[in-house]
Order: structure tokens, then C-alpha cells, then sequence
DNA sequence: TTGACTTTGTGAATTAATGCACTAAGCCCT
DNA sequence: AGGGCTTAGTGCATTAATTCACAAAGTCAA
């Protein structure tokens, strides 16, 4: 075990951290210099404590008595994140939502600029949107070494997702952000995320159903998400 | 304790009911009649048992040495999340996202009609977009009681976002999907699910980051969300 | 009817995540 | 210089989620 073990942080708290940056780059915004667990607590809406163990996970960055400093954090954040460069993206997929995201430039004001998008609809394939020309999705391998590609969305229809996914794979890409409602079949050595708002409606609606059914008695709040594992 | 207990479910398990739901429709439109857990699990790419003890919460609707009908599993999936009807839907901001969703097929094949869309930029209201006329958020509460709005989606800017969860809650919305990347001030007996595909990205990010770091020997493959829990 | 086989349902063990409560450390005021 | 005050860091208890492993309950064939 000769490695520089990197620190194990758990799930659950790697899922946190972007929400802690995000809310950071507020504080910078408004000139704040330093703040408290207590106050990231506030606005991160969970246990003080939590925030803490969170970024005690980071190293020992904050001063006791005083807090820590918004920069420094922020900067530290952004290195465990892997957020110090950017990641290229492809979008696998050029219908509506497809198109939509390549445009969207909150991909690349957080450091995931859309290099490419592919299809395998000969009629999109060609086409231009926001600055790209959709490529064919059989060119991927040659596009992701080209074009430094990391990070695979896939925007197809369930029915192509599966096999938008093996492409993927097939080009060497090893995280996936999938917007199709299917379970993708992947080497568990492959991030997966998964964004389905049919899901997240569905989770809403149960609550909802229950707050009907106990006359609003449950205080049930989901409020975040964890990383993962499956 | 005269009322009739519903089962408390883990947040964890009805975070995947939906997924389960989705490969029970899946199966059903390939004729598929029965199935057994194993078969569930490998194909929502979980364990075996996990996909047993959460149809478990459910009732013990399987047999044994036989497995579980799907149309009836799926009739009970649906029972369980308040699917037997349907909830409607307003969309709060009409950019460019708020759009997309509102003419989504998506929102409505799931049970989620979108059946307004408002915003409170005076240009925006009165535009039509796929069938609906934009409103004025300042009328939300008329609009939620008329139209029986059940679930708010805010699409709006981050900037206004909080702003927009502050009407859905005096309209009396229960229920928020939030696509803005912030944290909403919102009390414990409202159900919020965020979905911020920043946050999604930055998640694949560390575990990228790390594949370089550790020479691709991480095995680090996030799948599922939960159902939340601050 | 019996026995081999399959698969559910669930106790119990394990692992992960959370949150309390206290110690350690630094600042600031006098 | 010292004492009071604030807040990070963390050990530990608790709670939640996962997984194992096995008994219970059914099917099916002879």
C-alpha cells in the first residue's frame, strides 16, 4: 500500500458538497468572508454537525471560534470535486431535450461545456444547434478522443438508451448521465446518474397521496438526494 | 391510535418503487406475465432481497416458489404512490425550460398533466405555448383552486426561485419539484425534490476525478437517489 | 401423496449515515 | 496575561438501510 490513499468520503456527503459549493459562490457574491457551520447549516437546510463532518472529510480547514473562509473552502470543495478543470460533455441524442441542454449554458458556467452532439437519425444528423453540428453516433469514438470527452448525457428515447450507452462505453467514456426512464446496464466501474422526473414526480405524489390520507399529519420533507450506490 | 396505520415506508424504498413500476410497464408490454424477484432485481440493477423486502412494504403480494403477477404488482406500486389518478401540475417560470416542460409528454404519460404555466414577467403573460396561455403568478391561488393544482415545478431563475416557492406555498401547493439551483426555505410539511443537473455533474466529477487519481481502480458506480431525508 | 425444487418473506447481522454532546483551539476584551 | 466566549473537530450512541441466510409456503411431476 504504497498509494496516497485518498480520503474515503462517504456518499452521502459527496452529494452534499456541491449543494455546500453552490451556496458558497452565493456567499462570495455578497462579499461574505467567512461563515459557521451553523450558518451553512441554515442555508443548506440540514444539521450543523452534518455540515461539519462534511467538510471535516475535506481536511481540517476551518479555525475554531471563528469559522471558515469562503475562498479557501470554496477552493478546496472545487479540488475534491475534480471542479479545478473543466470536463467535456457529449449529448447523445438531438431531439427536444437534447438540443435544449446544448444550448443550456448552465452546463458550461459550472465547467461541463457540450462539445458535441450525436444522433443516429440520418435526418438530424447534420443539422445545426447552438454552434454544433449533430454528428453521427457511429463517429463517437473518433468525437470523444477528439474532442477530450469525459462525460456522456444521453437524451435519446428509452428505447435507444441502452444501446446510446453502449456506444458510450464502446468510445471509452466512464460517467453517464442518463435522462431516459430506463435502468442502464453498465460495468459497475461506470458512474451512472440518473435524472427521470417521472420519478421524482412519482415520490412527490406519494407524499402528497399520504398527506391526504393521514389529513396533512405527516411531516415528511425530502429535500436531498445521495450519490448513490446502488 | 383508532386510525388505520399506513405502513411507513423507507424513504430509501419508495425512491425505487417508481423504478420498479417503470420495468413492471416495460414487462407487461412484452407480455410477460410473472416474474420473480431475482429477475426484478437483475433488471433494476439491484439485490435480489432489497427488491424483496421492499415489495414487502407494500403487502406480501408474491408467491412463493412462483413469484410476483406483474399487472397486479403494478396495480399495488400504483396504489401505494397515489398513481390511481392523476395530479395536476403548474409550471412556475416561462423560460426556456418551463416551456419544454410544459409541452413534455412525459409529465402528462405519467398521471402529471401540466395544466398551467405562469410567470411574472408581463411580457411573458398572455404568450401561448403548446396549447397554454402563460398567467400571472400574482394569481396563483386562484389558479391552483380553480384548475386543482396538487404539485408546483419551479423553472424560474435562481434569483426568483424562492420567490416562486413563497406563492406556490400561499396558494396552498404541497408539493414543489424545483429545477433552480437553490436550496428553498420551505417548512417541514412541504415535499421538495430538487433537480439540479449541476449538481449531477459535479457528483460524476469526483468520481472521474478519482478514476484518474487511483488509475481506474475505483469501483464507484452511484446508481439510485433516495427518496431524500434533510 | 410424497418429495424435489423454487422462490417469497423476514429475522438477524452488518454497514452506512446521522446527530448529539463534549473537547480542543483560537479570538477578543479587559 | 488571563478569562470568557465562540466554534471547529470528533468519539460515540442512535437510527436507517442493506444484505445474508434460512424457514415457510407454494408448485410440479411421478
Amino acid at each position: 500500500m504504497t498509494q496516497l490513499q485518498r480520503r474515503k468520503i462517504p456518499d452521502a456527503a459527496i452529494a452534499r458538497l456541491p449543494i455546500y459549493l453552490q451556496i458558497l459562490n452565493n456567499l462570495a457574491a455578497t462579499n461574505v468572508l467567512r461563515f459557521s457551520s451553523d450558518e451553512l447549516a441554515a442555508l443548506a437546510g440540514v444539521n450543523a454537525a452534518k455540515v461539519r463532518k462534511d467538510l471535516s472529510y475535506l481536511g481540517s480547514y476551518g479555525t475554531r471560534g471563528v469559522g471558515y473562509e469562503v475562498t479557501y473552502l470554496t477552493h478546496q470543495i472545487k479540488r475534491e470535486l475534480g471542479l479545478m478543470r473543466e470536463w467535456n460533455v457529449v449529448v447523445v441524442g438531438a431531439g427536444n431535450l437534447g438540443c435544449a441542454l446544448a444550448k443550456f449554458d448552465g452546463f458550461l458556467s459550472r465547467g461541463f461545456p457540450v462539445v458535441a452532439i450525436v444522433d443516429n437519425d440520418p435526418k438530424k444528423i447534420g443539422r445545426t444547434t447552438s454552434s454544433l453540428t449533430v454528428g453521427d453516433v457511429n463517429d463517437l469514438k473518433n468525437i470523444v478522443r477528439d474532442e477530450k470527452i469525459s462525460i456522456g448525457v444521453i437524451t435519446t428515447s428509452s428505447a435507444a438508451a441502452q444501446a446510446a450507452a453502449d456506444s458510450l462505453l464502446e468510445a471509452g467514456i466512464t460517467s453517464i448521465l442518463n435522462f431516459a426512464p430506463v435502468v442502464l446496464s453498465t460495468p459497475s466501474s461506470v458512474s451512472v446518474r440518473n435524472v427521470d422526473l417521472g420519478v421524482e414526480l412519482q415520490i412527490l405524489s406519494y407524499f402528497e397521496q399520504m398527506r391526504l390520507e393521514t389529513g396533512g399529519k405527516s411531516d415528511n420533507a425530502p429535500q436531498l438526494n445521495t450519490a448513490g450506490a446502488r
